[in-house]
DNA sequence: ATTAAATTCGTCTTTGTCGAATAAATAAAA
DNA sequence: TTTTATTTATTCGACAAAGACGAATTTAAT
């Protein structure tokens, strides 16, 4: 079904989103997700993923003003909607409940 | 790359077996999923990503012995392995970290 | 013109999803 | 008692959605 779930490549970029609030664009999110996620990404697959998240109304867009430097051309800026954002809440308690009542024997080293 | 990653539903599945620990199989975990995460499921869905986190060596499986009822054939049974537990509490941690350091602005309603 | 910062396009691989086929057991019928 | 039906399970084959990348394009400053 298209629209309905969030990937995980999805979820972790609309949480980066939200924590470069008001500096998310294409670069700035392959920057942080390769600094704080320590993986490597290309800047196609962060812009293809954008793209993907504002179709499902989970992020919104605007153009910045162009920079006054060399190649400083208008930036598309993301924000997590409020939709994005119970997204990203439901899928974080929902595994948190599932690690809450895993019992411990699943996890000895046998 | 094929391998490396984990995928939303594998990670579900995942925590679902877990949480099963010594009764995880097909249909127990289909049900599972369908009542806790309110997800609906289909069997060959289920049984699809269980093949590929075994191929990922993020789960382990044995069959069971048959049960004495209307048929009740043996069952493959499922255990996460070392490598996938690693998996899950790497993807928790990397998730959690970056809902630490959200700020408060990013989530106001505007 | 050239170079730099960004985004868009086209393509391919991996993951997610399902319906249908198959297998193995018990129960019922003949 | 052997074959037919029913039930619980898993496997197979196909396709859609998400993840990933290189190359092309756009827009700005040198």
């Amino acid at each position: 079904m298209k629209g309905t779930n969030i990937g995980e490549l999805e979820e972790l970029v609309l949480l980066v989103v939200a924590n470069l609030f008001d500096n998310a664009y294409g670069i700035a999110i392959k920057h942080e997700i390769e600094e704080k996620c320590n993986r490597s990404i290309t800047i196609s697959t962060v812009h293809n993923v954008l793209q993907r998240l504002q179709e499902k109304d989970y992020l919104e867009s605007r153009y910045s003003d162009p920079t006054p430097e060399r190649g400083g051309k208008r930036k598309l800026l993301f924000r997590v909607t409020p939709a994005g954002q119970n997204a990203l809440e439901v899928s974080r308690s929902m595994r948190e409940s599932l690690w809450q009542t895993i019992p411990k024997v699943a996890f000895e080293k046998k």
